[in-house]
DNA sequence: CAATGGTAGTTCTAATTAGAACCAATGTCA
DNA sequence: TGACATTGGTTCTAATTAGAACTACCATTG
């Protein structure tokens, strides 16, 4: 295979990312959060909170970062941590009260900005770009976990 | 519209490109650079260099980031700043022949590491993804530049 | 040619990032 | 139960990140 023939796909998928970021998160940041305290805020919204470990997942930051993240959302009060009642290891991160107002005026705000950009693509359209998303996605999952 | 709509496509636009950089990045990190500083080397392979904001364009690197990426080859020995003949502004970055070295033994074996992941696709499906991210980025740009 | 506006890079700050080392709690298994 | 590996979080370090303010250098226009 010549090498060529996936780059144009590579700079396409950096190119693409970055996109959504600067559309994102330009768009985030006039909220008063950066992207990863947005995340954070999102997932935990609607939710009786959850633990860090989860959160990591969901959000794709890596627990080193979250602890950070989420020690400055914490002194905010927007979130807290308790102890888990099943896991002596374990926290469980939730909203505050002050934490569900932010999220309650902030998500749907966000959601509205990204429905902006996404009104220009037909159904159809959607579900073949999600499509290829999840297969390329495949692509490298496998590869990785074939440990080279 | 209803906002679940496009929420899956985020989540997976996320997912992926988080595949893709642990992917890549982890063997980048094998050959003794940082991805970014990769992504410098890789960019002034075979040039004669370009200047900052080039490189800039070209890595989708924010200037302020690349003073420091270009700071620490510079230090590194593995590129080096020139004035510009026509610009007194401009500094051209150019591999030095230590970076071209460098250039020469890690371009190659990266790309043969993502070609790995990339033998399982077919060249039409390679198309179509590459297709589909195309238009995902320009719905982006094109609400973007419509500044809101 | 002087004023003015734009451009290329650097510097500064606050935050995120990955990765590795570490600690405490948990699970396993003989 | 007791050794041992695993797991959840924190801490530490080096690097990247965006954005804004700043400097130096163009370029344009009157």
């Amino acid at each position: 295979m010549s090498p060529s023939i996936f780059l144009p796909l590579l700079r396409e998928l950096s190119g693409t990312y970055q996109a959504f970021e600067v559309y994102s998160s330009a768009h985030v940041r006039s909220l008063g959060l950066t992207p990863a305290q947005f995340d954070i805020v999102a997932t935990l919204g609607n939710t009786h909170g959850m633990s860090t470990k989860e959160l990591g997942e969901k959000t794709l930051i890596t627990k080193g970062t979250l602890t950070g993240v989420v020690d400055r959302l914490a002194d905010k009060k927007m979130v807290r941590r308790i102890a888990s009642p099943s896991d002596g290891r374990s926290q469980i991160v939730q909203l505050t009260p002050q934490g569900e107002k932010l999220f309650a005026r902030i998500f749907p705000a966000h959601l509205a900005h990204m429905e902006r950009a996404f009104a220009q693509l037909s159904q159809k359209e959607l579900n073949g770009i999600t499509e290829s998303l999840r297969r390329l996605r495949e692509v490298f999952a496998a590869a990785h976990s074939r440990k080279e």
